[in-house]
DNA sequence: AGACGTACCTGACCGC
DNA sequence: TGCGGTCAGGTACGTC
C-alpha cells in the first residue's frame, strides 16, 4: 500500500480519534512487528494524551504529552482502522465503522488503542513490514530511522532548485533515484512512475543526466499527483484503506502504473504502456511520450 | 561511499 | 480442489 498520499490519507483519518484525545488502553497481540515492540509499550502509551498527529515521508507519528512520539509505519500492508464506540459513528469530519465485536480480534489485528474520542483505532498488517515504536520527541531527528530522510515534496522547500542539485551526479536511473528515500521523502513505485510519465521523462534516464528544463516539469509533476491522490484518498490495489474502512479512489486515474500493454493516455501518443524490471521494481511508462 | 541484490512475511492470483 | 510458482505499495542489511 502505502506511500506518501496513503499514508497521509490515513493520518488526516486517524485525527478526530486521536489528536488532543488521551490513550486510554494499549493492547498488542503479538511481540513483533518487523522489529519487536519496545519495553513496556502498553504502559507508555497508557493516559498519554496526543499532543499532535504529524506525518513524515512515510512515518506518521503522534507526540505524546510524555516526551515521547510514537512512530508508526504501514510497510507495504499495514492499516489503521478507527471505529467509533458505542453509538458514535461520527468524530469530526468523519463518518466511522460502528464497533463490531471483532473490532481487533482479527489474526493480523496486532495493535489495539482506545482512546476517550471514544474510539477504538486497529492496526492490522498481515505481512507484517510495519512498524511501532516509541522515540524521545527532541530526538526524532537524529534517530536512524529518519537522519538520512530527504526533503518533504509538498513543502515549500521543494522545487526544481532542490531536485536538480539532488540528482546532479547520481548514477542509478532517475527511477530508481526517485525511490530513494534520502532524495524525496515518501514516494514510492507508484508514484514515482507517474510523475515520470507526467513529466515526459524515460525511467531508464540517468539521474545525473537529467536536464534542467526536465528537472522543473518533474517536480512540477511530484507535487501535482501527490496532491491529486491525497484529495482522492490515496490508491487501494490490495491493502489501503483510509481509517473509515473505504478504499482509496485515485487507482482508477493511474496513467501508467499497472497498465502493461495497453494504450498510453497522452494526447496524441497511440503509443502502448511498457513494463521493465529495474532494481527489482516494475517500471511502467510509455516509451513514445517519455525520452 | 554508494549501488546492488536479497531477505523479511503473508496472501492473492495464475496455470496446471 | 489443490499445489506450486510468482508477484506485491517498503525498508534494512550484507557484499562488492
Amino acid at each position: 500500500m502505502p506511500e506518501l498520499p496513503e499514508v497521509e490519507t490515513v493520518r488526516l483519518g486517524l485525527k478526530p480519534a486521536l489528536e488532543d484525545r488521551v490513550i486510554l488502553k494499549a493492547q498488542i497481540r503479538r511481540g513483533d512487528l518487523r522489529r519487536p515492540f519496545p519495553a513496556r509499550f502498553t504502559e507508555r502509551l497508557e493516559g498519554r494524551a496526543v499532543r499532535a498527529l504529524r506525518r513524515r515521508a512515510k512515518y506518521i507519528l503522534a507526540d505524546l504529552d510524555s516526551g515521547e512520539t510514537l512512530v508508526i509505519h504501514l510497510g507495504m500492508s499495514g492499516r489503521m482502522s478507527v471505529y467509533a464506540a458505542g453509538h458514535r459513528r461520527r468524530l469530526g469530519d468523519y463518518v466511522y465503522n460502528p464497533a463490531p465485536e471483532s473490532a481487533g480480534h482479527d489474526k493480523h489485528d496486532h495493535v489495539i488503542l482506545d482512546t476517550d474520542a471514544p474510539a477504538r483505532i486497529v492496526f492490522n498488517d498481515h505481512r507484517r513490514f510495519g512498524l511501532m515504536t516509541l522515540i524521545a520527541t527532541d530526538a526524532l531527528e537524529e534517530n536512524p530511522l529518519f537522519e538520512d530522510i530527504g526533503i518533504e515534496p509538498l513543502s515549500a522547500g521543494f522545487g526544481a532548485a532542490y531536485l536538480a542539485q539532488a540528482l546532479a551526479g547520481k548514477k542509478p536511473p532517475v527511477k530508481s533515484a526517485l525511490l530513494d528515500q534520502r532524495v524525496v521523502a515518501g514516494l514510492g513505485n507508484i508514484y514515482v512512475c507517474e510523475a515520470l510519465f507526467l513529466a515526459h521523462i524515460s525511467p531508464k534516464r540517468l539521474a545525473g543526466a537529467v536536464r534542467r528544463d526536465e528537472v522543473v516539469r518533474l517536480a512540477r509533476a511530484i507535487k501535482s499527483v501527490l496532491k491529486a491522490a491525497i484529495k482522492a484518498g490515496g490508491s487501494t490495489l490490495r491493502d489501503h484503506a483510509q481509517a473509515t474502512g473505504d478504499p482509496g479512489n485515485f487507482q482508477h486515474r493511474f496513467l501508467v502504473y499497472g497498465r502493461e500493454g495497453k494504450p498510453c493516455k497522452g494526447t496524441r501518443c497511440g503509443g502502448t504502456v511498457k513494463r521493465i524490471v529495474q532494481a527489482g521494481r516494475s517500471s511502467f511508462y510509455c516509451p513514445r511520450c517519455q525520452t
